[in-house]
DNA sequence: CTTCTAACTATGGTTTTCCATAGCCAGAAG
DNA sequence: CTTCTGGCTATGGAAAACCATAGTTAGAAG
């Protein structure tokens, strides 16, 4: 039968598919998604600086005063997301002022979109303080964003219909053997 | 003219209206979504305990051997998502196995999919190793997951399409006035 | 040349997060 | 009653993240 591989159906979580249904079989060791985007946006400062870029801020000043955060840790962040291609820094010139850089989101910084609205969607169900905060909102309607789960079919997806499989078991077999 | 509250068409981010088109004017120190999300999700360990959770693990063990977090952290973790109301703990016993308590995701738990997915997502984009790590899908059809950012009018929403403003102008003046 | 300022860097200390090791406790088995 | 085992708790210490304060530096202005 098909089903064998396949956990106990305990409701409402991803079902694990083929191998993985043997959870041990995949130890999550360096190949995690999850573990690898925190090793880069995984601090609180990180999140924060790139709150302020998505609203808009770019400059040093803008950051500290707009995060709270000390000068040393706002500096050691967007050297960080620099070195990991989130933002970039461009020179600028304000009239009488000198050169500075301001920092932009690169295309891979932006991707980061549905990560910052999931937050902001999700701590909102935290407290029932619903007038205060900012929300976000499409320029053309206005009305509220969200994220949603979907497949590349089109489809929503609740959880409940999700499932999760190793990519390539035969690659994951032959990763594990020789070691 | 209507345009005069909003910034300066920096291209690509978020377009910030009203109020906060002078950002300095919300002071995020406590009513940010996201900070406030942080502060319950915000650690490394509780990101891979609720990924195992996501992936049907319930139980002490299956946490502390497949995160490779020791087991005083997985204990205060789970502790605390217990406190946040994020897991609840059932007692359950084996034959021939003492009773012990096992850990689901309660619904406010499972309304961190989002957050999930799109890490994963994100993450996938960091090297290029695609053969190793796991897949999210859809039961029915097998095709991929993904997190989209839409409207609830259903518009699907790239960044450049977004806008901040804070929820109420008004509330959010009296409570600055008055401290 | 001196002053001023934005954008950093450096230093020291505190807190948080984490690991490793060891110990404890409830209850089923013998 | 003793043993064993899974599910924790306790302790000590290392490392990371963070803050506060005090510089430093590049260039424009005077």
């Amino acid at each position: 039968m098909s089903e064998d591989s396949a956990q106990a159906p305990s409701e409402g979580v991803l079902q694990r598919l083929g191998e993985f249904a043997a959870r041990d079989r995949w130890p999550a060791k360096g190949w995690c998604r999850i573990e690898r985007a925190l090793e880069v946006i995984g601090t609180r400062s990180a999140m924060l600086v790139l709150r302020e870029l998505f609203y808009g801020g770019t400059r040093f000043d803008e950051f500290t005063r707009r995060t709270g955060l000390s000068e040393a840790v706002v500096a050691g962040r967007l050297k960080q997301l620099h070195a990991d291609g989130i933002v970039e820094r461009r020179p600028y010139r304000e009239a009488g002022k000198r050169t500075r850089d301001e920092y932009v989101l690169t295309e891979r910084g932006r991707q980061l979109f549905p990560i910052l609205v999931a937050l902001m969607q999700w701590g909102e169900t935290l407290r029932d303080d619903h007038r205060t905060g900012v929300e976000l909102i499409h320029r053309d309607c206005e009305a509220p964003l969200t994220v949603q789960v979907r497949c590349t079919d089109g489809h929503r997806v609740p959880l409940e219909q999700g499932a999760v499989r190793i990519k390539d078991e035969d690659y994951v077999k032959s990763a594990l053997g020789r070691k």
